[in-house]
DNA sequence: GTCTATACGCTGATAGAC
DNA sequence: GTCTATCAGCGTATAGAC
């Protein structure tokens, strides 16, 4: 149902049409998370994306649908990595290995969907409040009672609360992409490199594990 | 060196000067802090501290001027709580919870200040950046070097990065005031109540405890 | 020192030619 | 459908009266 890319002829109605969106929508995600929705303006994205000025307000109508627009697409794909892996059907430890591994992934390959989604809550989530107050909230819902399931398979210690697990995730993994200009000046460096991505998972994986996971579970990394 | 308060009679020059200019400060963290610098406008700061909008121009010229007197002011107390708790001359366990009390009070008293840093950061720290690189960058390596006080100690694992570490703790904490409203959202709350708060200290206290503490350290509360 | 009135630039949005 | 030219409103900053 969604075959991207390729521009044809415009023999049929609205064909291009889907080529412009997703330029547009990158360009968007790319700005909007930069500078935030005040500080975007629109003409940078279309600059960005190769198109003059009038065209992004055809295609979406003000700058705030453009900025919902974007908003909505994160979010979609934001909650698959949750339902994949903290999931009853595999172990706590490979799903929160595998959770923790697939945000630390988001937060590298796209810092500025990260960046969008920070912007918008930190003014008080004017455009999704929402969204998060019924999908997001019945998501992590969701989680607790997998994270229940693990408690009851012994696999998960049983005084950890759900929700607050789920905002320190949320908070560590995502810091590696909204704070990372912070994390570069403490470094000194002028971008993050691969080893300093490999160590703050691994980091955040001891945080974790070694708390969350009952000491029957693992004995094998215990070198202190 | 600091008298604040109390407007006497303009005999001596520029004494009205230091109240004007608190409320003007404590005006500015609020509304840069909900809405960003550029969602900000000096005519709601104007607003907010009782004043004309001519005159915070008078005392900080532009707003750019007034946003970086702000974020100052807020950096400087930000390094006194590290200062205070994680410190050699205190214990591995004693100083991280008191570090993250500490983190997490700031973060429930004065959420706007952790907001505005965000916002700050996010956007690639335009203002700051040179304090970040220098006088932070510093300070962290400071903290390694306690950090490695206790390790030597066995206080502290050995094998924990002190700089990732670091980032861990601000993510966690800060979170709880730049992402509130997300938090608001999924826990069907209107703000946050003082059992959340406790909950979410409690959690962080465990994740960080547990699993940077060497296991000699703590009996006492693995129940599970 | 304090405040009112105003100038100027920038940006979101649209009308209308192609 | 696409794009150029333009309008209207907002917001920073300042000039100048008090």
């Amino acid at each position: 149902m969604k075959q991207a890319d390729a521009p044809p002829p415009e023999a049929r109605t609205g064909i291009p049409r889907r080529a412009n969106t997703r330029q547009i929508l990158a360009a968007a995600e790319h700005v909007f998370g930069r500078h935030g929705f005040h500080g975007a303006s629109m003409m940078e994205i279309a600059r960005e994306a190769g198109l003059p000025k009038a065209n992004i307000h055809y295609y979406f109508g003000t700058k705030e649908d453009l900025h919902r627009a974007v908003l909505e697409q994160i979010l979609a794909e934001w909650l698959q990595d949750a339902d994949t892996w903290l999931h009853p059907d595999i172990s706590a430890r490979t799903g929160f290995e595998g959770y923790i591994r697939a945000k630390m992934t988001f937060s590298r390959k796209r810092p500025d969907a990260s960046r969008l989604f920070a912007h918008e809550v930190l003014q008080g989530a004017p455009n999704i409040y929402p969204y998060l107050s019924t999908t997001l909230r019945d998501h992590v819902a969701g989680l607790a009672r997998t994270f229940d399931v693990w408690k009851a398979r012994g696999e998960m210690r049983v005084d950890v609360d759900a929700y607050h697990l789920m905002f320190s995730l949320w908070g560590m993994t995502q810091t590696y992409a909204d704070m990372s200009t912070q994390m570069c000046a403490v470094l000194s460096r002028t971008t993050l490199t691969a080893q300093d991505h490999d160590k703050s998972i691994e980091t955040i994986l001891m945080l974790i594990l070694d708390s969350c996971t009952p000491v029957a579970a693992r004995q094998t990394e215990t070198r202190s």
